[in-house]
DNA sequence: ACCGCCGGGTGCC
DNA sequence: ACCGCCGGGTGCC
């Protein structure tokens, strides 16, 4: 443990210490101490109260540390003490130590400590007036297990532990606790104007972000809960109280939504406050590059997703074990080689971030710290202006002569912050390890589940005294878990502090944060032509009969899959009649076993999945997400099911038929593997009246104004390409996006589409739901929505992808319809879901199984 | 520490 | 006196 760091055994050190600054030295020491011990002990959460004494401390004088009225202390063991190998430590929260807990009760709480059976707070209640000994109050903490054991050993000595006023109060206070991270606008105090060298202009909001930045990089206002008592500065919370004037946290979290322009708010800071809130002299960047004036900005792999962020972190696991023995699954592999290009996409995307918004004609030195030839100087690192890295190539040179760890940085930035939340983590720690003047952290989502999550974040900021864990769960986290009111309100006015969060929705004076220029949608009709309006009324009234069986049979929900493989069919046919070349090949339904039957019915899903359609998941509500299908031929998301057979247990059924489900027997969807297109049918392409209408409108459109791009959306992937045939013909110029392109294509394809070049390509075609919410499509300002999805929220998160922050021009979405079909009765059928979203009376348990075989009896006109 | 404890000085009334 | 008592030295663990 800290036992290294204790040299009470050797007189070299007493010598040592008479003549050396033995404030400094133990100060330093001790906290190490305490942050170490502290590191080791399992969370406040489940702890309790066993009872609590009063003790005696000892040897006040011959310690610095000094304490107030109603002070919090630490109790630290020293068992290399030696006088003493009971020996407890008294100390303050600076580290500094106060006195010892006296002999006979410190050996009893030695053996309750050294075997981890409670962990001891102290609180000093009486005033400062100690010259050699004071009382404190000793309260014993642990499992509940533990108890007895406690109080025996303490009582075996002859101490008796009582228990106080116990209070478990126990109220809820997870609402509270949700909308910590609401409301966190400052008042704020004006705009400031970014140095020249920054290129993009800013918008007003992030104009006030840079000042509030600025400003807690260069005003030296106290931290949270100081305040100055005559020449003392004093903490509220811990009664503990300095001379010196706390450290103040120079940076915070900036925790606006996603879109509003973080980053170059980020760029905007590092450029326009260096030193003395003067801005980063980058014309003559080479000669001023020493230690300080670099800044380290952190990327992390992936902000999508925690569990990316896991994935990308076996990622090095995963191509050593590549080397050594041959990947054992496919999938394995898959996994791996498209997260390399995670790995060097998204560090890339910051580095364009960077000459994005810098002006062209402004040098500045910009490194990604990144790949196996990376620059491991020192001196090279510390002349530049800026350095980029990701979380794993930190943590990878940690421990390892990192040359990251030897600079004296002016200020890091980490990116998607809360990342790094658990604080054991190999990169966690290594980003702690930083040494750097000011510290940012930019995070979308701050807290993802809970108190505990937070700490990193003080950690990294250095909020004192709650960068040790040991005061951070005495005064936050324990009370706010034990639903104390007082510890929820600490903990906001503590957030509020650091904090700059802004969503889409927030509005300074009245007025709306982002105004985004106008958008309108309107629903284009189409007419099916006679032979298009044959082929489907066939196949309707087919699927009619066969559904108006199963409503009649009361078995609707059991043959769920040809429910919504019939509904598919019927929306291809809206769409292309060559959509549903493969789910037509019906597979003969004469004499089958009913293993077979449900093979097909599974295949029959797989293949409603495949074709990209946004079906809906029936436990959220919610476009199915990670889908997987059940043995009895329903979908769910992965995470929804899996919750539904953890509640269940033993006895988890299907919510849609209530037939058994069993986790081993789920069959996974990969969404990226979408459809593997085999034959390109290119033999003799035809039209369709949607395809006509589509080429309608960008026909005329080039001819209005040829400058306009276009985003053309559908869920079929087959559509999409489709789609490239006639697109071609006329001489469009356009990329394509879908679900199972790697990221460095996808990536690719974004580059080129958002690109202002005159050659770059007017129209995307893109599938429905390629690409997470940060997709950016701004270069586009017209959608066509080729067919209606079940879920009207998928749509409006496509659509946002161009009417998003950085759209210039008005946006003027059109949905393709077709009259007198199974998307006029989906239109309908999102409009009640819209209206009961808006209500929020989103549909209960028990109504979702009638109402989804409502809306199939709606869709097919029974 | 205005204490306790230690150990040396001292020793009838 | 192998005691009591006195008063100075001293003092965390």
């Amino acid at each position: 443990m800290f036992s290294h760091r204790w040299r009470f055994g050797s007189n070299r050190f007493t010598e040592v210490d008479l003549f050396t600054d033995r404030h400094e030295t133990t100060a330093e020491t001790l906290s190490q101490a305490i942050r170490d011990t502290a590191a080791e002990e399992p969370d406040a959460d489940g702890s309790v109260l066993f009872g609590s004494l009063q003790g005696t401390v000892v040897g006040l004088r011959y310690y610095t540390g000094v304490v107030n009225r109603g002070e919090m202390v630490g109790l630290v063991r020293q068992p290399q003490n030696p006088y003493d190998p009971n020996a407890v430590m008294v100390a303050n929260i600076y580290g500094n130590q106060v006195g010892h807990i006296k002999r006979e009760l410190a050996a009893a709480m030695a053996s309750v400590m050294d075997r981890s059976l409670a962990k001891v707070e102290g609180v000093v209640h009486s005033g400062t007036k100690n010259s050699f000994n004071m009382p404190v109050m000793l309260s014993f903490w642990g499992k509940e297990e533990n108890k007895t054991a406690v109080i025996e050993t303490m009582a075996r000595r002859g101490y008796k532990l009582n228990m106080g006023g116990s209070k478990p109060t126990g109220t809820n206070l997870k609402n509270a606790f949700d909308t910590l991270f609401e409301g966190l606008m400052e008042s704020i105090d004006g705009e400031k104007e970014a140095a020249k060298a920054v290129g993009t202009p800013l918008l007003p909001h992030q104009k006030q972000a840079l000042s509030w930045m600025c400003a807690r990089e260069n005003k030296s206002a106290l931290p949270p809960f100081w305040e100055k008592r005559g020449e003392l500065y004093y903490n509220s919370l811990t009664c503990f109280s300095a001379k010196e004037i706390p450290e103040r946290v120079r940076g915070g979290i900036l925790a606006d939504d996603m879109g509003l322009g973080k980053t170059l708010t980020t760029i905007a800071l590092i450029l326009t406050n260096f030193h003395k809130g003067k801005p980063l002299p980058v014309e003559e960047c080479v000669s001023v590059a020493v230690h300080e004036c670099v800044c380290l900005f952190f990327q992390s792999e992936c902000s999508l997703s925690d569990l990316c962020s896991i994935l990308i972190k076996c990622l090095f696991t995963c191509v050593q074990e590549e080397k050594s023995s041959p990947m054992k699954t496919k999938t394995k592999a898959q996994k791996a080689s498209k997260l390399q290009h995670v790995l060097c996409f998204l560090p890339l995307s910051m580095q364009d971030q960077f000459e994005q918004h810098v002006r062209a004609n402004v040098k500045l030195n910009v490194y990604l710290y990144y790949g196996p030839d990376r620059n491991r100087s020192k001196k090279f690192l510390s002349s530049q202006d800026v350095v980029i890295t990701t979380y794993n190539v930190l943590s990878a040179d940690f421990g390892n002569k990192s040359p990251l760890h030897g600079i004296n940085w002016l200020r890091v930035v980490l990116d998607e912050g809360h990342v790094i939340r658990n604080p054991n983590a190999q990169m966690s720690k290594a980003v702690l390890d930083l040494k750097t003047q000011r510290r940012w952290i930019l995070s979308g989502t701050p807290i993802q589940n809970s108190v505990k999550d937070l700490w990193m974040l003080l950690a990294f900021l250095r909020l004192k005294p709650f960068d040790v864990k040991e005061w951070w769960n005495r005064v936050i986290q324990r009370p706010v878990t034990q639903g104390d009111r007082a510890g929820l309100q600490n903990l906001q006015t503590l957030v509020k502090c650091i904090t700059l969060r802004r969503t889409k929705s927030s509005e300074v004076n009245g007025r709306p944060l982002v105004s985004l220029p106008e958008k309108t949608v309107c629903v284009e009709q189409v007419e099916l032509s006679q032979p298009e309006r044959e082929e489907y009324e066939l196949a309707r009234n087919e699927g009619k009969n066969t559904i108006g069986r199963y409503v009649a049979e009361g078995t609707v929900l059991r043959n769920y899959a040809d429910v919504l493989a019939i509904l598919m069919r019927l929306r291809q046919y809206c769409c292309h009649p060559d959509l549903l070349a493969k789910t037509s090949s019906d597979l003969g339904s004469a004499a089958a076993t009913p293993a077979e039957l449900r093979e097909r019915m599974i295949e029959k899903l797989r293949l409603v999945l495949a074709s990209g359609s946004d079906e809906e998941c029936s436990v959220c509500l919610d476009s199915v997400r990670l889908p997987v299908i059940t043995r009895c031929a329903h979908v769910y998301c992965r995470p929804c099911i899996a919750q539904v057979i953890s509640n269940e247990q033993v006895h988890a059924r299907c919510p849609l038929c209530r037939s058994e489900i069993k986790t081993s027997e789920l069959v996974e969807f990969p969404q990226d593997e979408m459809e593997e297109e085999s034959s390109t049918n290119s033999e003799k392409w035809r039209t369709s009246s949607k395809v006509q209408a589509l080429l309608g409108n960008l026909l005329r459109l080039r001819c209005e104004d040829s400058s306009i791009k276009c985003l053309v959306v559908s869920q079929f992937t087959r559509f999409l390409t489709v789609l490239e045939t006639p697109l071609r013909e006329h001489g469009f110029s356009f990329v394509r996006l879908d679900g199972n392109m790697s990221q460095k294509r996808r990536a690719q394809v974004i580059q080129e589409f958002q690109s202002s070049a005159a050659d770059s390509p007017a129209i995307m075609l893109l599938s429905l739901k390629a690409g997470g919410v940060g997709l950016n499509l701004t270069a586009a300002s017209r959608v066509f929505l080729m067919d209606p999805a079940w879920n009207p929220a998928t749509e409006e998160q496509c659509i946002d992808r161009c009417h998003r922050l950085g759209q210039k021009k008005k946006v003027v979405v059109t949905k393709f319809i077709v009259k007198d079909s199974v998307e006029e009765s989906m239109v309908k059928i999102q409009r009640k879901k819209q209206d009961l979203v808006e209500k929020a009376f989103g549909p209960t348990n028990t109504d979702r199984k009638t109402s989804r075989i409502d809306d199939i009896k709606a869709l097919m006109e029974l």
